[in-house]
DNA sequence: CGAATTTGACCAGCGC
DNA sequence: GCGCTGGTCAAATTCG
C-alpha cells in the first residue's frame, strides 16, 4: 500500500521534471569522510547512496564529487534542506552558484574527460522520444568515488543486464537494474578513463522499498517509506 | 540446477 | 537516409 502511493507520487514528481533545466551541484572537499553521508542516505529518499560510503567506509573509498540531476531533484534537494535542519550533506558548500543550467554541466562533464569531446552523461541527459513525444525521465543522482570495486555496496540488490564500451572510454560501463518487484531503478557504473581509481555511479529512479538489508526490519521499513518521494 | 553474468545483436535517437 | 552511439534484450555461459 505503502509502495502504492510512492509510485503514485514518484509520477507527479517525474512529470513535473519532464523538461530538466538544471542540475544541482554538489562538491565535497577532496577525501572528505562518510560520517557525512550517514545523513545523506537518509535524507536522498529514494535515491541510492552506497551503505559502504554511509558508514564504516572502505578506505579506498572517497567521494569527491556529487552531481544531483534534474530540476526536480535541485528542488528536492530544497525541500531536505528545510527539512534537515542542523549540518547535512546538502549544506555543504551550498551556494547559488551550485545551480547549474544543464549546459554548464554539460561542458564541466566535457572538460573533466580526456579528450575534450567525451560527454559522460551527456546523451543520457538528451530528451528520448517515445512515439513523439518526449520521454518523461527518472530523476538520475550521479556521484563520483574513489574506489577498488566498482560496484558499491548500497543496500539494494542489483542485476546486471548489460554492459558496454562508451566511446572516449578505456573502460567499459556496466548497467545493473534493481532486482525487487515492480522498482524500475537502474544504475550504471564506469571508471574515468583520466583516473581508472575514480568509479561513476549514476542512478536513474528512485526505489519503491527500501533497501534489502532492512527487508527483515518491516515497521522500519513502513517508516522509511513514509520519507520516499 | 537455478541464479547471475556475459556478450553479441538489436533498437532508437541524433547529427550530418 | 545513413552512420554512429548509448541503452537494452536475450541466448549462452558461468557460478554457487
Amino acid at each position: 500500500m505503502a509502495a502504492a502511493s510512492q509510485a503514485m507520487l514518484n509520477q507527479g514528481l517525474f512529470e513535473e521534471q519532464e523538461m530538466p533545466t538544471q542540475m544541482g551541484f554538489f562538491s565535497f572537499a577532496p577525501n572528505s569522510s562518510f560520517p557525512l553521508l550517514g545523513s545523506c542516505h537518509q535524507s536522498l529518499k529514494g535515491f541510492t547512496i552506497p551503505h559502504s560510503l554511509a558508514a564504516d567506509a572502505p578506505s579506498t573509498a572517497n567521494l569527491t564529487e556529487t552531481l544531483l540531476i534534474s530540476s526536480a531533484a535541485a528542488k528536492q534537494r530544497e525541500d531536505m534542506s528545510a527539512n534537515l535542519g542542523g549540518p547535512h550533506l546538502f549544506s555543504v558548500q551550498r551556494s547559488s552558484a551550485n545551480l547549474w543550467t544543464q549546459g554548464e554541466v554539460n561542458e564541466y562533464l566535457s572538460n573533466k574527460r580526456s579528450g575534450g569531446d567525451g560527454h559522460l552523461g551527456v546523451s543520457a541527459l538528451k530528451m528520448k522520444k517515445i512515439k513523439g513525444r518526449r520521454k518523461v525521465r527518472e530523476p538520475r543522482f550521479c556521484f563520483k568515488t574513489m574506489s577498488d570495486v566498482d560496484v558499491l555496496d548500497d543496500g539494494y540488490k542489483w542485476r546486471k543486464y548489460g554492459q558496454k564500451v562508451v566511446k572516449n572510454t578505456l573502460h567499459p560501463r556496466s548497467y545493473y537494474r534493481c532486482t525487487q518487484d515492480n522498482c524500475g531503478v537502474k544504475k550504471r557504473v564506469e571508471r574515468l578513463a583520466e583516473d581508472p581509481r575514480m568509479v561513476i555511479t549514476t542512478y536513474e529512479g528512485r526505489h519503491v522499498h527500501s533497501p534489502s538489508h532492512d527487508l527483515e526490519d518491516s515497521e522500519a521499513q513502513s517508516h522509511l517509506n513514509n520519507f520516499f518521494f
